[in-house]
DNA sequence: AAGAATGGTCCGCTTACATCA
DNA sequence: ATTGATGTAAGCGGACCATTC
């Protein structure tokens, strides 16, 4: 597993403490999301876990879409598709209400219309076509985002309304943000059993060698040069070799050595193992 | 120039509905 | 036929930015 920063800008920060552990918080109470659904993730070691997808591509120049043969769905908004946002939706509401019923025609079996009786009897919803989800999954590869000229004409070509495709992509990046810090979790996750792991064993070598110091101190008053002992491996060397450090220093340099703040975690372990 | 108002877009969260096992 | 799980279109509110006045 690794990420690929030039497929998925995800930034992603860690800082590990003393005590690992990675808990995946559920959704709220009275949520009705899928609990299985990561919403968070904290660690309680002082950590610093910021997951985050960065939309690389602002600027959508040079767009294209590939004619298709889709089915039409609606009929186009006789108002055009003057405004996106959520204010002029709401007002795109109110100021339809009653003129709104002659603009539906519903062709596809499958799709409802929400513009046939918006509003008493709660939404309808609309099942996108293959070939429209097709286009727009095309399109999102291109670009995640959409410029309003990008978003007019692809509602066009999918006989839906702009506000439709920009709800699509909105709720694309979401899908793509939540696959992917599911992804970063389970690797965090390695990486956190991979660093409790390495901890266990240091501090037993710790206290290993620690008793070998009170066992046999004569051992430990031989020339540094003249024996060396590999703490993790526990093979004694040789001057040849590196040079040992004292059970405290091995231990405090060698994690020092795991928990050294890195600009990015992703580049921290190329080799997990931080010994030899 | 500074600041308020407005519009557009995005995101996170949520709801409601469709579909499937 | 019913039901629970899952996927997803869409609503909502807030934040941010650009533009206008």
């Amino acid at each position: 597993m690794g990420f690929d920063r030039n497929v998925c800008e995800t930034g992603l920060k860690l800082g590990l403490g003393f005590s690992p552990a990675v808990e995946i918080i559920p959704a709220k109470a009275g949520n009705h999301s899928h609990p299985c659904r990561p919403k968070a993730v904290a660690l309680s070691f002082e950590p610093s876990l910021t997951l985050g997808l960065v939309s690389g591509d602002k600027v959508n120049d040079g767009f294209v879409i590939k004619p298709s043969s889709c089915e039409i769905l609606y009929r186009q908004d006789s108002t055009g598709a003057s405004s996106f946002s959520n204010a002029s939706v709401k007002r795109e509401r109110e100021q339809r209400g009653s003129e709104e019923t002659e603009t539906t025609a519903r062709v596809s079996s499958r799709v409802i219309s929400d513009e046939d009786d918006d509003g008493s009897n709660g939404r309808k919803k609309l099942r996108l076509t293959k070939a429209q989800s097709a286009l727009l999954e095309e399109s999102f590869k291109l670009h995640s985002t959409l410029n309003p000229k990008q978003k007019q004409e692809l509602a066009k070509e999918l006989n839906l309304r702009p506000r439709q495709v920009e709800v699509w992509f909105q709720n694309r990046r979401a899908r793509t943000k939540l696959k992917q810090t599911e992804v970063d979790c389970e690797y965090l996750k390695k990486c956190c059993e991979t660093l409790t792991d390495e901890n266990r064993r240091l501090q037993k070598e710790v206290q290993e060698l620690k008793a070998l110091k009170v066992a046999q101190p004569l051992y430990m008053q031989l020339p540094a040069a003249t024996l060396t002992m590999c703490p993790s491996c526990e093979r004694v060397g040789g001057s040849g070799g590196p040079p040992a450090t004292s059970a405290d220093n091995s231990s405090k340099e060698t994690f020092s050595s795991i928990t050294t703040p890195k600009p990015h975690f992703y580049n921290s372990f190329p080799n997990p193992s931080a010994a030899c």
